[in-house]
DNA sequence: TAAGTGATCTCT
DNA sequence: GAGATCACTTAA
């Protein structure tokens, strides 16, 4: 394909950082599908952080299971599950081989919510452990744009009371507030 | 506020 | 193999 490229592919030198660092910097960064050759790219505007195996809220606390396999793989793969008998999530693999991490995509400018928003892109088990690339058709792209500290909120992650109070409250997700 | 829905994990 | 749980959404 011969498309011009205003995005930059991020790759992973970008992701093999700490999941709380590479959620923070993701906002503003540009969600980017492909279909039938159109790429259709939006901003994301919320992530959560789920990083290493301390972290008793992250699926890969209790160690490695079939399930979160792709936390451990190399950065920048997607990590696609499913809960809930129903909905599908997706996140970006963070941190080295080995070591398990990755952000949560929560929301996109129009699209809040992170089971609408794989709903939205046809994002399901076909994505998972793949890498975020243009040639999967499914990637994140930078477009310089910065989002300013100020209008960054960092609350408690959604969904995690399991994980005990001092994991269910570190704020580790990000939000673009609204203007 | 509660139900829907099924894969996955943790016990027997 | 059974039972509980779950990084959610929608309708009421």
């Amino acid at each position: 394909m011969n498309t011009h490229q205003i995005h930059t592919p991020l790759g992973a030198v970008f992701f093999d950082r700490p999941a709380q660092e590479v959620a923070e910097e993701l906002l503003g960064k540009f969600l980017i599908r492909e279909k039938n050759s159109v790429q259709y790219a939006f901003m994301i505007t919320d992530v959560e952080a789920y990083e290493g195996l301390k972290d008793k809220a992250s699926h890969a606390h209790r160690g490695r299971t079939k399930r979160n396999e792709p936390m451990f793989g190399s950065p920048g793969i997607w990590y696609v599950y499913f809960v809930y008998g129903m909905h599908w999530l997706l996140n970006i693999v963070t941190g080295n081989e080995g070591h398990p991490g990755a952000v949560l995509i929560r929301g996109i400018q129009h699209v809040s919510g992170p089971a609408k928003l794989t709903k939205f892109l046809t994002i399901s088990s076909k994505e998972n452990k793949m890498q975020a690339t243009p040639e999967n058709k499914l990637w994140i792209g930078d477009r310089n744009i910065y989002i300013p500290k100020k209008i960054i909120k960092k609350v408690p992650r959604v969904g995690v009371g399991y994980a005990g109070p001092v994991w269910a409250k570190k704020p580790y997700r990000y939000v673009v507030k609204e203007c």
